[in-house]
DNA sequence: AACTTGACGTACA
DNA sequence: TTGTACGCCAAGT
């Protein structure tokens, strides 16, 4: 893995988010070895629109929120995208978020 | 140069 | 259990 840094690392796990599948920034975070700052993967993400391999739509808080869809085009794109996916969101909320959870130390550290 | 805000999360009261 | 406070680090103002 070619890590620069703390922002391209958090790039380089979001990109490898499969299919069908979100994590949250504390996970994201904790698995950089910066757990407790999951304000800086926010914060990365927010810089992701020079990214366009890095799926932020796929990026959601701890309890499955879509906190961030604020952020994208219009008011309802990430919830459609990831509804695209096979995903059910409510009120910007994921329905089965345990489930569809996608943890990176998880499934990366096998 | 200093203060405030921010796509979060955990700890403490 | 719910609510409030604080910590992380960087960027914007």
């Amino acid at each position: 893995m070619a890590e620069s840094g703390f922002f391209d690392k958090v790039y380089q796990v979001a990109s490898l988010i499969p299919y069908g599948r979100v994590t949250s920034y504390g996970a994201i975070a904790k698995y950089l070895g910066a757990a407790g700052s999951a304000r800086m993967v926010g914060w990365a993400m927010n810089a992701s629109g020079k990214h366009p391999d890095v799926p932020a739509h796929r990026v959601v808080n701890r309890k499955g929120l879509l906190t961030g869809k604020h952020h994208f085009s219009g008011t309802n794109l990430m919830q459609q995208l990831l509804e695209n996916e096979g995903i059910e969101v409510i009120e910007n909320q994921i329905q089965n978020f345990d489930s569809l959870f996608w943890d990176p130390m998880k499934e990366l550290s096998e």
